[in-house]
RNA sequence: GCCCAGGUGGUGGAAUGGUAUACACGCAACACUUAAAAUGUUGUGAGUUUCGGCUCAUGCGGGUUCGACUCCCGCCCUGGGCACCA
């Protein structure tokens, strides 16, 4: 008797597969192309581990099927292998980089080669390779010629131990991934590009392609567009007035600039704040200046936020800190009134202008500070409501008032004080207008003692705000504009003096739970308001509204504010982005050179075309220098270049590029990666691109996706893509969940709890893993790995195993061989053609659980009907396994005697007809719920069913002397008697 | 705090307005076996039962509907991303 023996059918299919060109992508075809790429990984010295190999078997399926479905398919493989693990290697051990990443990607192939992974090897690419990085190099030359690569001095995170540069994702927690030392910030000169500049057409674009909605949101949200506005503030120099004469080159009066996205709140700016690293606080408290009366105080400060390490500084829940600037004060421009300035490290700057006009009472963080060192706070905003249930009648006038509501709570019960009116029905607190000097306390205070005799209050606060209201005031017949304040009571005790008997016939007085407090039973809108103010932890509304306290904007929409004020200080509209230039420069050896020359007379110079590559040169050490340079630095020989221009001395750039660069366009490579003249071949590129489907990690949305769909954009633009490609790189994009270790912790080395495909394929088989993989649970989810679970994916491969050799099959003890009716036989074509549809449809929707899960239930049926299924449809069964796991279905293929390879054969068609079964079970509902289920043929007449299903027993008995009230029929699927 | 995803048996999950718990793991009993493994058969949400059923269950509370895991409103919890972004 045979047995299923994975390790033996898999490495010879592998061997078939490899030594030909099954999975090679044609340049030229009439078939249509099909451009499929995962993420290339970078070649670790741990090899992949189970979560790696979950996109690339699930991208694996796509393609096979897609292959089988008569498509020339590009899905290609390649190593993105200069980085800090390679480098780090080096310095420890002592092996150049090149030695050991050509080890790790031997490895990484030799896995993915045993996984049965049908990449077109031909393609391969590697962005360590100079032939590769001579274009990554050429991009670079092209940026900078375009004015979007330059110097600029930039505070990065240092690493005092190891004395070098971190980009933001070599630091973890504030402490340096290397060794663990806490960073430092330092000023360094680095190349920066201005991915900025597109920063408004990565947001737009993403709405020409297909990519998960959490794939845009995030981009969209790390991009971090606001509309807002610059507006200037004059400065007052008040210990020296003279400089208020002092005028800049176009005549204008020394001012300070802020961005804001709220100009309409400019009445309430009542102080202004700069950040720490401000060049006006810099310049202010320098060695030349003297405009500050506490000039010391205010350099102190700056100095001792800008030495704080950053996580100290962005520390949650960490308490505002600053000081004012005294001697200068600015002008509010809407108001004229001067206002103080303040330094405070609240305020960042590297976003807007590194200054903010502060407008305490619509803004949390102004608000935090105001009461913190004693600023006027000013409203000039309120929440405007129209009321929906009492709205103003159109025609008549409109009354403004001042009103007051009490909200006086017991709290021995907890409820709150309300009147129920007689002649409106309505429910309201206590309320009323305001009298002429009358405070908001007294007049709510008076309103309670009139309305409901009550008079034993204890004021708890005023609440901060009013609320603006529209509505039509009934009982005066009015339509009123009202502002209320509210003032919120505890009420002491029950003592009430009697009331007017005009109140006693208006009114009840009713008690309401705190779950009461809203529209649906109050009358007036605004109790929403006023509940979120009693429970708001900070009284800053920020929401839209009405001004108030503006001048002659007081009465005006917030949002039609905006433009007008803009327009009235003579501000400039603005957009500011979240999103920051891209460091491009790293102090690292194994990475791109940076093909730059400096010249002390020429300045710098990109390096000739021609001269392209500028290869890394061999070096002793790996270890950067003291100066914090990368060790490019000390090889004299290499440094020490003529200058492109000027042929006098100059020197290289020896900073490398960061870790994205190789990987911005490798998808360009692939198409033509020998090419040498070329990014790629014109004709190739129109050919393949754009990448029609490409899967990878959420943890690259936000970089590496960015990054390459500006670089495509850039290249687009300069024409170095076919204009006619459009300028997207990307049709759509997916994302896979990530593989946890048993228990949901992340799998680690550290935890040392990282599953190894090969241990999974050694035990089980490479088909089997790649079953489990995909089987697991849905594809973009996050999910633990399952030892024992795997046993189910190889039973099922024993299963379709055993279809084909049936004598060992007809021997298993205790089955026993079924007569099959036609009716039965029936039943299985209709099986397999439903099958066939799921597994087409489910593939496609990266569904690959329950595809496999459809195949287990045609497995189980064939398997129990094993004397009668006909080798055409164990045919169908192996191609529609091949995608998923390929290696068995070959092997029996074989033994069935097909003809060719069955990962070549055309992929399954379903027929409809087939799929439409002849005799239904009808399920009958009384009230929605299931209480008889009829089996009846297909089609039926609806009238015929439904007295049919009445003279069943069990539901003529259920239905009883109640009466059929009506009857809802969904055709071929359920019958729901309402009675 | 903001944005996104999710909450269903002992476990992974299925069902996106129409039989909740497909498929798989695990568990239990039985068969085969000297025995074990493997394989097969049967059972497996909870409660109740006169073994026909009945009742309850998809994070919690409401709503829409003949009918809700699915749609709407409010809340709780978990995961991911961003985070003093003015």
């Amino acid at each position: 008797m045979q047995k299923y023996n994975p390790q033996k059918i898999e490495k010879k299919w592998q061997k078939k597969w490899y030594g030909s060109t099954v999975f090679k992508a044609q340049d030229k075809s009439k078939k249509k192309k099909f451009y499929l790429m995962v993420e290339f990984p970078f070649p670790s010295g741990v090899g992949l581990h189970v979560g790696h190999c979950r996109p690339y078997i699930g991208l694996d399926i796509i393609t096979r099927k897609r292959r089988m479905e008569g498509q020339n398919v590009l899905f290609p493989m390649g190593w993105d292998a200069f980085g800090l693990p390679a480098e780090n290697y080096a310095i420890k051990m002592g092996i150049h980089p090149s030695v050991s990443v050509k080890k790790n990607i031997a490895n990484y192939k030799k896995q993915m080669k045993n996984l049965g992974l049908s990449f077109d090897w031909s393609r391969e690419v590697n962005t360590t390779d100079p032939g590769y990085y001579k274009w990554t190099q050429w991009i670079f030359l092209q940026l900078f010629k375009k004015g979007l690569a330059h110097k600029e001095a930039l505070t990065i995170n240092w690493c005092p131990k190891d004395k070098i540069g971190l980009a933001n994702e070599e630091v973890i927690a504030g402490k340096c991934e290397r060794c663990g030392t806490p960073v430092e910030k330092r000023d360094k000169v680095q190349w920066v590009i201005k991915i900025t500049k597109y920063a408004d057409r990565l947001i737009k674009d993403l709405g020409k392609v297909d990519y998960q909605q959490r794939i845009k949101d995030q981009q969209i949200n790390w991009i971090g567009r606001s509309e807002g506005a610059e507006i200037e503030f004059l400065l007052d120099f008040k210990k020296d007035p003279k400089l208020n004469e002092n005028r800049g080159p176009k005549g204008e009066r020394a001012a300070i600039k802020v961005f804001t996205t709220r100009p309409d709140t400019l009445f309430g700016a009542t102080y202004l704040v700069l950040a720490p690293e401000h060049p006006w606080v810099t310049l202010a408290t320098d060695q030349n200046h003297d405009v500050l009366s506490n000039k010391k105080e205010v350099a102190d400060y700056a100095k001792s936020i800008k030495n704080k390490p950053e996580i100290e500084r962005t520390a949650e829940g960490k308490e505002k800190t600053g000081v004012e600037i005294q001697g200068v004060v600015a002008i509010n421009p809407a108001t004229g009134k001067e206002i103080p300035m303040y330094v405070a490290d609240y305020v960042l700057a590297q976003y807007g202008t590194g200054a903010v006009m502060a407008v305490p009472a619509h803004d949390e963080r102004d608000y935090e500070f105001a009461k913190k060192y004693n600023l006027p706070i000013e409203e000039v905003l309120v929440p405007n409501i129209i009321d929906k249930r009492n709205p103003p009648v159109v025609g008549k006038q409109f009354v403004e008032r001042k009103n007051v509501h009490a909200i006086v709570k017991d709290p021995k019960t907890g409820k709150y004080l309300a009147l129920k009116w007689r002649k409106f029905d309505w429910t309201t607190f206590p309320m009323g207008g305001m009298e002429e000097g009358e405070s908001a306390v007294d007049a709510a205070m008076r309103e309670v003692k009139e309305e409901t005799g009550f008079t034993n209050l204890k004021l708890v606060r005023v609440l901060p705000g009013q609320v603006r209201a529209e509505y039509f005031a009934a009982h005066k017949d009015q339509n009123r504009i009202s502002y209320t304040t509210a003032v919120v009571f505890e009420l002491v005790d029950h003592t009430q003096v009697d009331i007017d008997q005009k109140e006693k016939d208006g009114h009840d007085i009713i008690w309401l739970d705190e779950s009461k407090l809203n529209y649906e039973n109050m009358t007036h809108a605004e109790v929403e308001q006023w509940k979120q103010k009693i429970s708001a932890k900070i009284p800053a509304y920020q929401g839209d509204g009405v001004l108030i306290n503006s001048g002659e904007f007081t009465g005006m929409d917030s949002v039609e504010a905006k433009s007008k004020i803009i327009r009235l200080v003579g501000a400039k509209p603005t957009i500011t982005y979240k999103l920051r230039d891209w460091v491009f420069s790293r102090q690292h050896y194994w990475g791109e050179p940076i093909p730059m020359i400096h010249c002390k007379d020429c300045g710098w110079q990109p390096v000739p075309e021609k001269d392209l590559p500028v290869t890394l040169p061999n070096v002793k050490k790996y270890q950067p220098t003291d100066t914090g340079e990368s060790p490019l630095a000390v090889m004299e020989k290499w440094v020490n270049v003529k200058c492109p221009k000027c042929k006098g001395p100059a020197k290289r750039e020896t900073d490398t590029m960061p870790n994205w660069a190789g990987s911005n366009w490798y998808f360009l490579r692939y198409v033509d990666p020998k090419n040498s003249k070329k990014l790629a071949d014109e004709k190739k590129l129109k050919y393949w691109m754009p990448i029609d489907w490409y899967n990878g990690g959420m943890e690259h949305t936000t970089l590496h996706l960015l990054y390459s769909r500006f670089i495509y954009k850039f290249l687009w633009d300069i024409g170095a893509v076919p204009k006619s490609l459009g300028n997207e790189p990307y049709k759509k994009r997916t994302s896979h969940g990530i593989i946890l270790a048993e228990g949901g912790v992340k799998m680690s080395k550290s935890l040392g709890n990282v599953v190894n495909p090969d241990d999974v394929s050694k035990q089980y088989g490479a088909d089997t893993m790649r079953v489990y993989e995909m089987f697991m649970g849905p594809f973009e989810q996050m999910i633990p790995w399952d030892s024992k679970g795997v046993v189910g994916a190889r039973r099922f491969l024993e299963k379709i195993y055993t279809l084909a050799h049936p004598p060992s099959h007809k021997a298993s003890a205790g089955r026993s061989q079924k007569e099959f009716t036609k009716k039965e036989d029936a039943n299985i074509a209709g099986l397999l053609n439903k099958t066939i549809k799921k597994v087409s449809e489910d593939i496609e929707a990266m569904k690959f659980n329950t595809a496999i899960s459809s195949l287990m239930i045609l497995v189980n049926a064939f398997y129990e009907a094993s004397g009668n299924i006909t080798k055409e449809n164990l045919k169908t069964l192996l191609v529609l396994v091949s995608p998923f796991a390929p290696h068995l279905p070959e092997e029996l293929w074989q033994e069935v005697g097909g003809k060719g390879l069955c990962s070549q054969q055309a992929w399954p068609k379903y027929n409809k007809k087939l799929i439409k079964e002849e005799a239904i079970l009808l399920i009958v509902q009384i009230n929605g719920k299931v209480r008889d289920k009829l089996e009846v043929t297909a089609g039926m007449d609806q009238k015929e069913l439904e007295k049919m299903v009445l003279a069943s027993p069990k539901i003529k008995q259920l239905v009883g002397a109640s009466g059929v009230k009506k009857i809802i029929s969904v055709p071929n699927k359920l019958i729901n008697i309402v009675l």
